[in-house]
DNA sequence: CATGAATGAGCATTCATTCAT
DNA sequence: AATGAATGAATGCTCATTCAT
């Protein structure tokens, strides 16, 4: 929904806007952010951010949507699908991890779309989102069941909801005050170890899902 | 953090401001609430919330905690610690559900806590919420091993994670549009029809955990 | 339309308020009036304008209306229905003219409900402001020639059509750059002399008047 | 005062800026008036715009004389001096009406000349305008009193100053909003009957100037 | 000559907070 | 203790005008 214009500028300057507006609302949320520091800190004017976009909303959408789209590219980038289901599990945590860190605002911007206020947002942004996220674990887990590496009587709408729940909140954990507190509570350590504590216990939390889904006649074979 | 007066006033009038600062709270969130109309909701006057308050986010602060608070004592009410580790967890999950459809302005306010901006209270407001569950699920965990129906090589700060964060996924997939957009995703369930899904699937949930978790010998035997 | 408030704070401070809103919308024309400036000339807060209007547009509407109204009052207030309507004319047009000399804005405002973009603001007030002065006239003239001074043969409605038309550009030629200018045109006199001229010439257009409506049978006998 | 720029530009261009500015000129003012919105309009870019004028002023100053002068014309061609006063006004008021229902935004142009905020436009051009119809009322009326048809007796400047404010007032009776409502009220019609009655009742009018000013002597003999 | 992206002063309106009553 | 009028900083957005291309 951005203006035709906001296309036509320099790459420079695009990366630019969606930085600032990416850092800004990031750390302020919508109702906080100022449309005017966002402006100065992507050295351009006021009058240029509303050439190129309608309005605030407009912007945040925008920003939300690229930086969604990125995280995605990112994790697209690195799944093989020829990959035993279970590393591409791993794989897939490693390099989400490794996104979030960073490109911290990113994962901010997604957290917000559930704040309230942001219904609008959400019904704009999420489906997009999250059908693609959905449907590949869906997928994965079908052809894991026929390729006789997972038991056939899971639900796999569930177990698809409980992998991404995990990863989701995995995830958020980094970038949200509350959810570090939290995950640090649980696994009891320090703030400044969260990264590494999450890094450390990825192959842990593969172990116990694929504990859960391993079809157990194949591993007796 | 409220002033003194606020625990002076009337019963029904400090029943009033929770209700009504929590609803506009949670409707709108921190940064676009409206304290004048947040007084005028709860019938009275613009002054006198500052007699009770300090600020905006004293009061805040004091209806999340509130919130949080309620919901505590009505999962605690329920938790029969004689009762079999899985069926506590599906006691829980039922119970939770069932308080958060009938108080989704208290869950709506848990979920800002993670929110941008949030930073400040969340350092004020996490700590005493988790760490209260944390060692709920970890003390629960022990003396299920203890007792012989939990796998005594589980990861038991990993798992207490785990469950929790399930469960808290699926009380804000109430309550908030994302996460019920989402969840309907994953589910292939109409928005109308999310509250019932979520109840049809608290058994299968349970029942996922309860097979990571089963203590093979003892079934065995 | 303006606010509950309104009515209620001082009639000094009301008074402050119309006062700088019609001088200020009168100077500037309500699209380029500065509702700052209208504040700070009335002496309070721009907080409080908006406490007692919901909008500029409520404010204008509002000191407009009050405008036509202390005008209609002055006039209704000279008018002897018993005396003779052409010295009633006289009464109205000398004393129409104080008034305008007087509360020059007031003028104005009026003026200005004839600009392009004010089509909202005459649909509001055009009505209530006209009919009051159309029923007078039609009246009047009804009255005179049953009281057999003015020819019965006359189109009233066309008459007190052109009577109040020649004293709406009377009195807007008072208040109004060009029609003052015109006026110096027809009447060949400078600018600082246009309303001495004015005054000086109400005798003459009334005696046309007379001469065009008086009843001549009347006059022979 | 438009920059030689604008007398060089094809006519078909300076047609369309024309138009396009009187247009939105006369739809919403000077102040509200938006020059992208007229250069968009005329098809022309900004820059143009800036090219052929100093500033939105010299642009509105340029197209609102274009807009008397076109009038002027238009009245100019129609006007026999040959004929008899009289019918030299039904022609002058007819004439001028119907090229007000073709030119609205003409007659919308003069009127807002009169507005606040507009001294300064009406003192570049006001003076220009009248001063040329003044001229023509008085030498017809001293021509018609030379003739005979008027009564030698007249104010000349007065006569002249009435008959052309009821023009003017019947003339914005068509495009102004306030003054259409004030006439329906007048003469107690619709407001989509408003041209209509004008045009019936201007040979009423004329009749009424007619028996003021018509030489009875000459009538009689 | 023409273009339209860029600028930033300017403005209407909101809202947390204070304080006189 | 309660009230709600008063305050003014803050903010989203507009638009006349400029100027590099």
């Amino acid at each position: 929904m951005p203006r035709e214009t906001f296309n036509v500028i320099s790459d420079d300057k695009r990366q630019r806007i969606y930085i600032s507006a990416a850092k800004i609302f990031a750390r302020d949320g919508f109702a906080k952010a100022n449309t005017s520091e966002i402006a100065k800190d992507a050295n351009i004017s006021k009058g240029s951010l509303y050439d190129y976009f309608e309005n605030k909303e407009d912007l945040y959408l925008t920003v939300s949507t690229h930086a969604i789209s990125e995280s995605r590219k990112n994790i697209d980038s690195i799944i093989d699908h020829s990959m035993n289901f279970f590393d591409q599990l791993k794989s897939i945590f490693l390099q989400g991890l490794k996104f979030v860190i960073e490109n911290r605002e990113y994962a901010q911007l997604y957290a917000n779309i559930s704040t309230s206020g942001m219904e609008d947002f959400a019904k704009k942004l999420t489906l997009k989102v999250e059908k693609h996220t959905a449907d590949y674990y869906k997928n994965a887990l079908k052809k894991g069941i026929s390729d006789g590496i997972i038991r056939p009587d899971i639900d796999i709408k569930m177990v698809a909801f409980i992998i991404n729940s995990l990863y989701v909140i995995l995830m958020i954990s980094v970038v949200s005050e509350h959810y570090r507190i939290r995950l640090g509570e649980y696994f009891e350590v320090e703030d400044a170890e969260i990264e590494k504590e999450i890094e450390s216990k990825i192959d842990a939390l593969v172990g116990i899902i694929r504990m859960s889904l391993e079809n157990r006649k194949e591993t007796k074979s």
